[in-house]
DNA sequence: AATACTCAGCGAAACGATTAGCTGGAATAT
DNA sequence: ATATTCCAGCTAATCGTTTCGCTGAGTATT
């Protein structure tokens, strides 16, 4: 690989010269710069990014630190974040922590390492996993759809308990009383508080949920099968559920499908953050949405703003509103 | 960011000293190891992977460029390679070509600057497209998926003309006749053998399809959509496809559904490279399978082959089998 | 004509790590 | 006692680029 140097030394200039013509740094003048393009285009020269960033301090890169790669959900997130990553003229370096704190905390010392610009994190742990770090230690980073008790980082956030409660009133409305959920796991607010929005409107209608109709799921499809399973053979059983996210909907379909039940005459299911049922396979589950690439936009400007700007501007905290979408997963109760 | 010499200074060492620590690379006694064990953990020191890899002359960066993150199957790529990569102890970047040849060249041209020490490539032009590059100027290459005519690269690709001839025959099985397809574009390998496969197994049974029952896709859902709605509106249409990939069967399910058309019993559908449909949603598709986390795992380990051992071996093809995985998006024929 | 400015381009330091080669002292061999 | 070997650690060069500060020639100002 040519570097720099060959250039100039073919050009009989100096290196100064050189960086000047390739970054427009400073005047050079036509004659001496047409002279320096043809060298490197006859040398086929390209600056090595590695070199600059490294006297640059940067490294064009940003990271991406998900909980679950196997969920669609993620997936379309990497989708949103790639796209705008690379208009913003950085790259994108993707990590799955699956979930698990320690995997987690790996994965962070490695992007620090490698010296990431910034960071746009799915926090896995809960508060008192995080170390408070020092800015001068850490680069920017970005919290995602799950947030840490900090006043002190970008979030952009679902308002989870408003879709929680727009799940179940729909349920409500359609006569279900006894409604059950699977769940998100308590020690991610996401959890607590889509848990917390259910009950709330259960409450505000007189309705009481019973303890052994809620389950806890850790959002994957194994786990919401086996649980789903579990509490749907019980003769008590719920006649709706209302699914933390939309990959256990899907595990819970399954679910469904083997003990021979169906959706929506025997069951009703509403779910949050859903992989949208590709359109055409039924039933097409009635979900909360979220307004996926936009959250994911207003993070990645919140990240880059702050890697352009430092900690000159106060944190802030983006919260989104979800919409219930109809499907046809849901009938009126038949009680 | 405390660097090394910081460290050497506070633990009144040579910067030599304390790579050689970090490193193991070299005999330290005990007592020395141990102070700059401790200053580095006083500091919260962590050596620059940026100007490690400058000296290195390397990143531990792998490129995955995708032909589309919007696709399930490139998504699912996408979990299995970093989970790969992570294990070599590299780190996954991600780009999405779109299909476009063009943002493809930008890519590369990026991930070259980058300084990534190996490509995963699901190349979206045809052959042409490619300039032959001289290996001292490109990073080792995987091709994945797709090849193209070149004998001097690796690749990793599935037997596409025996998928087609799976899935065929099991329709030609079921009595259909009227076999149509949605096919892939023809200016890739995998466009133009899986119609081969096609055709070959009808034409092995005597049976010749006709040209207006085959239309072009583009491997995605929308253009699937559209061509199979205007296929299967026509009053002659066939009562099978073939569809060349599972993301446009994803978009004909929609068609038929829009169209008032059952399936299995009005067409039957049989794909190949699936969405393995999430368990519970109907009808579950009849599609070729092929090894995903095989496939990207023999890709990963030729690529850090590559990487650590250049050119010393010859190019290697690895060829994948598909299998049949019976769902129920087919039913026999009924005329 | 002397002084001050401008300008194009150059020289060399710096970024943070690795590593070849060196050094001075202790241990061992003769 | 002298020579040899070994050891632990250090010095300094190096990777490819950017950039600060300088220079010497040309131009403008008085």
């Amino acid at each position: 690989m040519a570097t720099i140097k060959d250039v100039a030394r073919e050009a009989e200039v100096s290196t100064a010269t050189v960086s000047a013509v390739i970054n427009d740094s400073a005047y050079v003048s036509p004659a001496l710069r047409a002279r320096v393009l043809s060298v490197i285009d006859a040398l086929g020269y390209a600056p090595s990014q590695v070199a600059r960033n490294f006297k640059r301090g940067r490294s064009q890169l940003i990271a991406l630190v998900v909980a679950d790669l196997a969920n669609p959900f993620y997936s379309r997130l990497v989708w949103a974040a790639e796209a705008d990553v690379s208009a913003w003229g950085y790259s994108l370096v993707v990590f799955n922590s699956d979930e698990k704190p320690d995997t987690e905390k790996q994965i962070l010392s490695r992007v620090r390492m490698l010296g990431c610009d910034g960071v746009l994190l799915v926090p896995v742990g809960d508060e008192e996993h995080y170390p408070v770090r020092d800015t001068r230690r850490w680069p920017p980073t970005v919290l995602y759809g799950r947030s840490l008790n900090r006043d002190n980082m970008d979030t952009v956030t679902l308002d989870n308990r408003e879709a929680a409660r727009l799940a179940t009133n729909y349920l409500l409305d359609l006569g279900h009383r006894r409604i059950g959920s699977i769940a998100a796991p308590t020690h991610l607010n996401t959890g607590r508080d889509r848990l917390a929005g259910m009950i709330d409107a259960m409450s505000a209608r007189g309705v009481t949920a019973r303890p052994e109709h809620i389950r806890s799921g850790d959002f994957r499809e194994q786990m919401a099968y086996s649980v789903a399973r579990e509490l749907l053979k019980e003769s008590d059983r719920p006649s709706a559920l209302y699914v933390a996210n939309g990959l256990m909907a899907l595990g819970v379909m399954r679910a469904l499908s083997d003990l021979g039940l169906r959706c929506p005459e025997d069951i009703s299911i509403v779910s949050t953050d859903t992989v949208s049922g590709p359109g055409g396979l039924r039933p097409q589950l009635t979900r909360t949405e979220h307004p996926l690439e936009e959250m994911t936009y207003e993070a990645l400007r919140l990240l880059v703003d702050r890697i352009q700007h430092g900690n000159s501007r106060p944190p802030r905290n983006v919260v989104f509103t979800p919409s219930l979408v109809l499907g046809d997963s849901c009938a009126p109760a038949t009680e």
